[in-house]
DNA sequence: ACAAAAGTGTTCCTAATACACCCATGT
DNA sequence: ACATGGGTGTATTAGGAACACTTTTGT
């Protein structure tokens, strides 16, 4: 109950920092990739790392989250959910850290990311292929990964991930990459198709001269589609 | 990153307090209930609030919802799920305090709640008569419940809440309580019957002559079916 | 010419839904 | 006798899963 007053033999208000933490998920190169920071410093110097930092004094977590993923990888207005908070009292190694953990969608094309402050590196890494990470980041980027799936079972909300024209196929590369599972190339067309957020472009990928159809998302068909 | 060292700018952790608030359903006369407790002291004193309390130097949140459940209710081993957690900064009126909520299911009829502390009672209430609540609970019970009604689509977990012994007409007014819509009743005892759980006992409740079977439920069994 | 990826329909099966009558008990 | 609630089966439909061949383009 907020704790202003306690029930009996109740441990005293810790004073524990609070940080927000977050699984940036980004798909290229037909691939599902996650953005790691590797630490420069002390505990877990050298290890990577899901980016993240400390709650500030007026700020909602999810205004952490965003605030850490624009100055780290300069990127606004993303698709965030919260995903879990984690209080084991060791889990991290100098003081008592709290954290709360978001995913993130998204389009890695536009956005480098780039390692600042204590950080000695930032990249995309594929989720097939993710280190051992620091502190118990592991956990947390699996379960942000399970957290997202479940989401996506629901809602089509993976289209955060595609550029502005994308083909079928890679729609499909990009659900197959999420769900750590292969999909029949007809079914998921012919499904996907039915939601009428998907628009047929008449444009080509440059270059080529034939090659796939190029679609486009109508955000407000979309927008309806996850509401209604 | 667990705000060791922060980035650029990142304002300084802040020292917020930590608590954990608990919707706990319960069921019995038909209706799905929550346990409420009233405030004897401000802010919000003689309001009616979700049980909570302040994680403990030593604690996980996880552990601070079950001791103070067990303090207020006197129910260990109860079925607990964590729902999200809340950090508007305005969120309590005095000082800054962010929360963690979970769910909670529990059979109310062993369990009287025994209003201590600073609490002025503690009391089961329908769901569908929830007064307005101290803080932002009324979001956090509402947010709880979403949840629980997610998970049990996924999967039976709903028997946590009934007796030892029940007919299926009594598992049916459950799931209708949580989902909040009527089901068909052959269908309902079909679905749920497919599944081998549910083992049919040759008791009848005591007193009447005939009546409706008891069920109980082989716990192993559903072990099996949450996992698998 | 050959390999690689895009495009297209049908069949099967399972799961969800809708629906009506008989029986036993308690009043 | 009547009202209440328990118990049972079938027909329909919608959605998911499985599956093969033709066309186009790039090498």
């Amino acid at each position: 109950m907020d704790g202003t007053l306690n029930i009996r033999v109740t441990p005293q208000t810790s004073a524990a920092a609070h940080t927000a933490d977050c699984a940036v998920f980004g798909f290229s190169k037909g691939e599902l990739r996650v953005l790691l920071v590797q630490r420069a410093v002390e505990p877990f110097s050298g290890y990577w790392v899901l980016p993240g930092g400390a709650m500030g004094d007026e700020e909602r977590l999810e205004e952490t989250a965003r605030r850490v993923l624009l100055e780290l990888v300069g990127v606004r207005d993303l698709y965030l959910q919260q995903v879990a908070t984690y209080s084991d009292p060791v889990r991290h190694p100098v003081r008592r850290v709290v954290t709360t953990s978001y995913y993130a969608l998204v389009k890695p094309e536009n956005h480098t990311p780039i390692a600042r402050g204590y950080l000695s590196e930032a990249a995309w890494h594929k989720l097939t292929e993710v280190p051992e990470l620091g502190f118990d980041h592991n956990r947390l980027l699996q379960d942000a990964h399970h957290r997202l799936i479940q989401h996506l079972r629901d809602r089509p909300l993976a289209f955060d991930l595609l550029p502005e024209r994308f083909t079928l196929t890679e729609a499909q590369k990009l659900y197959e990459g999420i769900l750590g599972e292969s999909l029949d190339r007809r079914n998921f067309r012919r499904k996907i198709l039915a939601y009428d957020f998907l628009i047929e472009t008449s444009e080509k990928r440059a270059g080529v001269k034939g090659g796939p159809i190029l679609y486009r998302l109508d955000r407000s068909a979309l927008e309806r589609e996850m509401n209604g």
